[in-house]
RNA sequence: GGAGAGGUGACCGAGCGGUCGAAGGUGCACGAUUGGAAAUCGUGUGUGCCUGAAAGGGUACCAAGGGUUCGAAUCCCUUCCUCUCCGCCA
């Protein structure tokens, strides 16, 4: 969310700074400058009818409750209770408007990030590594998962529908193996704490990180109390209690400090964890129908950093350095892509994409997205911190990443470690975790 | 699922419907005292919004929402959450 005040008081630039993301985002705006106005209008006249009315009640106080001038004054006062009431109705109005507007409205894009509409404008920032010489065709990861029974869509398919899948044997270990790794490599070598969250968080929290209100879409809600829409029989006035599916640990780490002041000595706070991602992939129909790519239900290790605003930028580099470690050590190869304003995520002012090379696919797919989002999650959250006791609070900068998504890297795994037989070899660094395991065959 | 008890400031804990942003304590910060510390004494110590150059001033917030009232932390309703006991269960 953006600070209404600053959208307000820049409005031309911020209006520009959007359109750099197209013109959806430009036209988000919308009604909220004259909202705003009308805000501050019934606010002024709210504030001024309290003061008169809280003047008014404290004499009344000190007035013989019998007497006929407090029975005269009552009535009076009668009129101006009235009046604030309705004044506080119409703010309560104009404030859900704007901020019903405001959650809509996407993040500024930092400034020096390419100008583009889509993933074609994207920037490439650097490759790790070379495209593995295969001296022969490469198979897609579905061919060659599937012929030595490590990977089952079609009972997948039977247990929950399409975009599920079964992992079996080496298949099923080579993905616990690599969370473990994962985990391993960023809480001892790069400082990230471990946190095993819940993965079905409410509204509150999603609308924190920005999937709520715009993107509900894509998530998968479950309404325990409720069926088809309709509230229990004996509880018709219960509100609709609802729980979502996470769609990535970026939403329950991040949340875990919402409503917070940190203090400025705990920062940097740097989180890790593994859980499963859901996500009901709507509006993807027809694309990466075969295979692991694009499955409703995923895991992934995510890394969420909290940081002074003055360290983001910094912290980004390094959160994006990080994730790259996995795929350096996993000796997989890939390249770095700095998104263009208009590929941007919702929340994200800059943002770095790892796409790993699939041979089989003939093509760099991405593997984790790292981005930095200035305060737009955390106002949203209202996670803020003080430097030293005294100190305004002020809201911290949130980072997050893909470190990384597992399937993918399982992907990547088979496809860049195929062998001329259809075999596969093991990472060194996972055998140990493979249980010295060092071709599936 | 059944029965009960609660939700007040960083924490503990008071709070006859008006003088309560809220007693008292703890913690914390600063100052005094000390050779230094402990102890002691003094002062200060929430967040948002509006306003002001600043000091300050105004206003809202006592789980959330609604209601009663001239006036609600205090009364009523609903919801959420926490705790205890029982049952069920991974």
């Amino acid at each position: 969310m953006l600070d209404l005040r600053y959208v307000v008081e820049h409005l031309d630039d911020v209006r520009a700074a959007l359109g750099r993301r197209g013109e959806a985002a430009k036209q988000s705006l919308g009604p909220i400058a004259a909202l705003a106005e009308r805000r501050s209008n019934v606010m002024g006249r709210l504030q001024a009818l309290r003061e008169e009315k809280n003047e008014a009640n404290a004499a009344m106080a000190k007035l013989d409750k019998q007497g006929d001038e407090f029975k005269a004054r009552r009535e009076s006062l009668k009129r101006i209770s009235d009046e604030s009431k309705q004044l506080e109705a119409e703010e309560r109005e104009v404030q859900t408007a704007l901020e019903t507007a405001l959650l809509l409205v996407p993040n500024l894009p930092a400034p020096g990030i390419p100008d583009g509409q889509s993933a074609d404008d994207n920037r490439e920032v650097r490759q790790h590594g070379v495209k593995p010489a295969l001296s022969f065709k490469p198979k897609e990861h579905v061919d060659l998962g599937v012929a030595l029974g490590i990977l089952d869509f079609d009972r997948g398919a039977k247990l929950s529908g399409a975009r599920f899948s079964v992992l079996k044997g080496a298949g099923a270990q080579l993905e616990r193996a690599l969370m473990m790794f994962m985990l391993d490599l960023h809480t001892r070598q790069h400082g990230y704490t471990e946190i095993w969250p819940p993965a079905l968080v409410n509204d509150e929290s999603l609308r924190g990180t920005g999937q709520l209100p715009k993107f509900a879409g894509d998530l998968f809600r479950i309404a325990p109390d409720w069926q088809d829409g309709i509230a229990p029989a004996d509880k018709p006035d219960a509100p609709r209690r609802e729980l979502y599916l996470i769609p990535t640990a970026e939403v329950p780490l991040t949340n875990l400090h919402r409503d917070e002041i940190l203090e400025g000595e705990t920062l940097p706070i740097k989180y890790t964890a593994y859980t499963p991602c859901f996500r009901s992939e709507a509006g993807s129909y027809g694309k990466d129908t075969r295979g692991l790519i694009r499955q409703h239900q995923f895991d992934k290790v995510e890394l969420v950093r909290f940081e002074r605003a003055e360290h983001a930028e910094a912290a980004l580099e390094e959160l994006t350095g990080h994730a790259e470690e996995v795929l350096k050590r996993l000796g997989l190869h890939y390249r770095v892509m700095e998104l263009c304003a208009g590929d941007l995520g919702n929340g994200s002012k800059r943002c770095y994409d790892l796409e790993v090379w699939l041979p089989g696919q003939d093509a760099y797919r991405e593997i984790s997205s790292c981005s930095w989002f200035g305060d737009f999650q955390a106002r949203r959250a209202r996670i803020r911190y003080r430097e030293k006791q005294g100190d305004k609070p002020q809201l911290v900068h949130t980072l997050n990443g893909s470190g990384l998504a597992i399937g993918r890297t399982l992907v990547a795994i088979l496809e860049q470690y195929q062998q001329a037989d259809g075999s596969v070899c093991v990472p060194t660094a996972l055998v140990p975790y493979m249980g010295g395991l060092e071709v599936i065959q």
